[in-house]
DNA sequence: TTGAAAGCGCTAACAT
DNA sequence: ATGTTAGCGCTTTCAA
């Protein structure tokens, strides 16, 4: 009633700012902004708290982050840098980092950088945002990237990638032993030429996931046979890779290879070569990317808990925004063995 | 030289505000202002330009855009609303949404939504971080979220789901097209027992995929044999569907799925019942979603312009916020058919 | 427990 | 072509 200058709530005409609530329950802009903090709610008494918060709902007083964030130079925003949003691993990751981050009430800055350079220009625009941290599933092996955060002095994790250098907290998967279930499971088998499609190796996870495959292989005294590396994590580079090596004179009994795209890479090589997967040579996986368990033959593959690398990443981040000195830099979770139809028993050579 | 209070370019101490460039460069704020701003560059001589990028650079000047969103209002940022990363037809869209988004400089601010209350709550977030715009993949039918939307006053767009209330502009796929592609496809192979899988009724493309069947089939002068409606786009769901389909007396020649993720339960829920596609029916998707031409056998599908979806939602909103009256309310893209072995002509009867 | 006042870093009139 | 000035909306000392 009276003369209202706004029209309702949801107005959008003139925002409602922290002076019209003020205004509106007769009390001064300071103590508006105490009542509606959470923290320091607890300093105003539980009359004039109820008349601002009454205002502010009347008004459909909605704050403005942009002005909090000069203020503080905090913006409740955390960037998130991907490589590639289409491959399958990323978005379980990215859900997991949002879990982490909606329950603080923070948004994530999403972008993609298919290469360095523009991964170096968008964490350059990321901190003009004043992001508060980084999650980044970006960085290749002695990433400058690496070092241009450091030196920026953001908080910051990797996701799914370790950093060599150990200045920046990481969650990863523990490639190794995947790669050592895999040739373990192959072995039991009866496999005794296995070799590799391994991942590029400026990544990583594609220079750990060929020691671990060749540490198995160690374990059990025998030698690869061989391995070959993929230009890419793609179906498109397994395909190739796989043409390589059945080019050789020696065919292998088995192929662990580096990720789940790069076996069904494999899978078309063998199809175009008019072999049979596990009939004559078994393939692995890594990833369980959805649905290679309804491809021919359903894959045999590595699962790995991306949801919870995603979000075990927001968690240590949000701990370094928090100031808590982190202890553990590098985390490790385990992945397992998922055995499906893409391998099987060697086949016993006639003559034998 | 001299005593410089900054160690470097890249230090973090005290962030370089545009004070500290004016006075290195021996200029007022207000020419470092708009020497750095593209617009307002033209004002400036060649000269006095050069020395504060010379500033600028030598410091490490990094815009603070916290600043610069509460002066201006505009926070060259979008929130994107996503029901579920993890849903394939996702990633496409985002990366096309950001393909815009990125050539204009704006960020993402990405969040998901599972149920309309958590929508609703984030969209009242992403207002008080005062994102420029909205682009919402979320909106069931009559959604209340878009009479908060519009009440708001904010450029907001849908994609792939339409506004039925015709108050947002959406991009989607054109499903009724879509469903029609499939039915003629199964019709020119003989089929005449036609089933659908729908999809939740209360979502448009549920809705519009089924009428589409139905139209399609009411064309050749057929009855559906029958619809029955999935509780969610999903394999378990889907598997649920056919089974009831299976279970009835009369079963199909073929079945039209509201999309992959369902088709693919269907293909588990015939593999249960022991029966094989398409020898014994066949089943089309919808989405040609990554991997489905690589189940056995190889589904059927439609395709979908996922990328563009996202790219022209982004772009309609950008138009929007530019304050452009957008004439195109609702743009509609065509699908088209890919047809793998899942399809078949129907077996001859016995006895025939 | 509440009020007063200053200022975060930037942009945009307006003045020169 | 450049300088002056005010202020965006909020938080946070400091005072009362």
């Amino acid at each position: 009633m009276a003369s209202s200058s706004r029209t309702g709530p949801a107005a959008v005409s003139a925002p409602v700012t922290i002076r019209d609530v003020a205004q509106a329950a007769g009390v001064h802009v300071s103590t508006v902004s105490r009542a509606l903090d959470p923290r320091r709610r607890s300093l105003i008494s539980a009359e004039v708290l109820a008349q601002v918060e009454a205002a502010a709902r009347k008004l459909g007083y909605r704050p403005n982050r942009a002005a909090s964030a000069l203020r503080t130079g905090r913006t409740h925003t955390i960037g998130v840098l991907l490589p590639d949003i289409t491959n399958a691993v990323f978005p379980p990751i990215l859900e997991g980092i949002e879990a982490s981050a909606a329950s603080r009430h923070y948004f994530m800055l999403m972008a993609h950088a298919a290469d360095n350079g523009t991964a170096r220009a968008i964490v350059e625009r990321m901190l003009a945002q004043r992001v508060d941290g980084l999650v980044m599933a970006t960085a290749t092996r002695d990433d400058p990237l690496i070092d241009f955060v450091t030196a920026a002095g953001i908080p910051a994790v990797l996701v799914n990638r370790a950093d060599d250098s150990g200045r920046l907290g990481a969650v990863v998967s523990d490639d190794r032993l995947a790669m050592k279930l895999a040739v373990d499971h192959l072995a039991q088998l009866g496999h005794v030429r296995i070799a590799h499609l391994a991942g590029p190796q400026n990544l990583p996870t594609g220079v750990g996931r060929r020691q671990g495959f060749e540490q198995a292989l160690r374990d059990r005294g025998i030698k690869p046979s061989p391995i070959i590396e993929c230009t890419a994590y793609s179906r498109d580079a397994g395909r190739l890779a796989m043409q390589q090596l059945l080019a050789r004179p020696k065919r292998p009994q088995a192929v662990v290879c580096c990720n789940d795209l790069v076996a069904l890479g494999a899978y078309d090589a063998m199809l175009a070569a008019g072999l049979q997967v596990p009939h004559d040579l078994s393939i692995t996986g890594h990833n369980d990317m959805p649905l290679v368990d309804l491809v021919s033959p359903p894959l045999t593959t590595v699962r790995l808990p991306h949801r919870e690398l995603g979000w075990r990443a927001a968690e240590m981040l949000f701990e370094s925004i928090a100031g808590e000195a982190g202890s553990a830099s590098t985390v490790v979770l385990r992945p397992e063995l998922v055995v499906r139809a893409s391998t099987a028993a060697p086949r016993v050579l006639a003559g034998h």
